[in-house]
DNA sequence: CGACAGATTGACTGGGTTCAACTTAAGTGG
DNA sequence: CCACTTAAGTTGAACCCAGTCAATCTGTCG
């Protein structure tokens, strides 16, 4: 039962009921196999509710008038898409996949039914929420303000993160299924200049590449290049093992809003 | 009470009764003074409930290790920041002034009791924040795939809009309260080449600038050179006056997934 | 054995950064 | 009311990171 991504990713973040778990279960019984670069819905198209991701990876993405492509988000085993997304008529962004995928297309009302009757599911899978919001905010500073090869090395940081919480990668490496392509609309890069800094990565010591296979022989060293920290991708939970403590420096009064306001008369 | 930017924003999304709006005439009725560039929350503090903007612009901004700095959005009157915050423990952003603002505060309780008790406030919350997403993902399109004059088109453009669904613009400009820096680390360029950028779309025609005054003469002209297409901004509703039509060619069926989909035993 | 997608490499180019000086605007306090 | 201070905007020149173009190599699959 653990080796079921969805379950190993939503347990982690709040803590789930057998019965919770039977009913995930059941909800993603019956997977479809989908091939490599085929969209499972596309910019426009009206949302009949969520796909859930088993085995593969998929990205939600947009093409640009110049046939140029953006990756928004990369989607592995255990990922689903909006949850609120039942309140839109129209897509803004499409999602295929990257790699042969098994996906679960989950209707809109079970959607609804799995929030409102059971609030441990409802829980996580908002957390989840929150976390891959966080995680587009990372990327957003990925490609504003890091150097290409430091991109690089954060997006490899984060997928190992992540496969490890649904139990895909070892400590040491795991299989990127994704094409030096597909890497560069993610990090806002070409393709050529992906293979380089791959390269440079290599030549620094700081990954190993056999085909799909990534290796990362010291973490520590890789994450100190790509100045990651894994907090965002499980900050949320209410597991105080999991607690941040993103500042150093502990602030005596948390807000600074309540000491620099001026109170206004209101309306 | 349609000049209270909060009602005007969220009655733009989904129908409000008049109940409604009285109540969140209420909530929003004590708003604070806050100087310019001033953290109303930081990275690492945890959120005791949720901010709205009245006046003033504000950001949700990250610092990075070398002192750079990405914004992540644009905060103008009528926003507010997450409604699952109360989930989370620590924000993994910060969120500040950029001018002089009117903020108010409200606790985590009052977000609940508004969410649970008021449905008509609850779902166009929601919509508020999915509009919020698909802001984000513009974000990363325009950062990752876009020359740089066109990304500040883009915002310039995108700007307009929002300030118009909230009273604050005309149809041929509005008043920008961000520096030129500011400008730059939203779009992940240098504040020099901001500049420089500006001063070309301001040789095209495209815009005028008078101190913190943005003027756009010809409008359609400025959304072709960002290649803006405003939808996103409104793409939510019910309200069928403003339901999308984002493909033109509509697709006989509209989930690849069905046709391309092989099924596979489940489990 | 082709055929094709993906990876790799080189040479050249250019958009955008960097560094630095200077101007303008907006306070602020004597 | 003006001298002083500081933040923001503007401009030039040199440099370089990353894109572009194009050829080649590699692996895989029918």
């Amino acid at each position: 039962m653990l080796d079921h991504p969805l379950l190993r990713k939503l347990a982690a973040l709040s803590p789930l009921s057998d019965e919770d778990r039977r009913h995930l279960t059941q909800v993603a019984a019956h997977p479809v196999a989908v091939p490599t670069r085929t969209d499972l819905i596309r910019e426009g198209d009206t949302p009949r509710g969520v796909f859930l991701v088993l085995e593969g990876m998929a990205c939600r993405y947009k093409i640009l008038p110049d046939g140029n492509r953006q990756v928004l988000a990369f989607l592995i085993p255990g990922d689903f898409c909006d949850l609120d997304v039942s309140l839109l008529n129209a897509m803004d962004h499409a999602i295929g996949t990257l790699s042969p995928c098994l996906v679960v297309h989950i209707p809109t009302r079970t959607v609804g039914d799995l929030l409102d009757d059971h609030p441990g599911i409802a829980r996580a899978m908002r957390l989840a929420a929150l976390v891959e919001a966080a995680t587009a905010r990372q990327w957003l500073v990925n490609v504003g303000r890091r150097s290409c090869e430091r991109r690089l090395a954060h997006i490899l940081c984060e997928m190992l993160v992540r496969l490890r919480h649904v139990g895909l990668a070892s400590d040491v490496g795991y299989d990127l299924l994704l094409t030096q392509v597909d890497l560069a609309d993610a990090t806002g890069m070409t393709s050529v200049h992906v293979n380089r800094s791959l390269r440079a990565l290599r030549r620094r010591g700081l990954i190993e590449i056999q085909g799909r296979r990534i290796a990362i022989p010291d973490l520590a060293a890789l994450e100190a290049a790509a100045e990651f920290d894994p907090r965002y991708l499980r900050h949320a939970g209410t597991d105080p093992r999991l607690r941040p403590g993103l500042r150093e420096t502990a602030p005596p009064d948390a807000s600074v809003f309540r000491e620099a306001a001026l109170p206004v008369d209101g309306a």
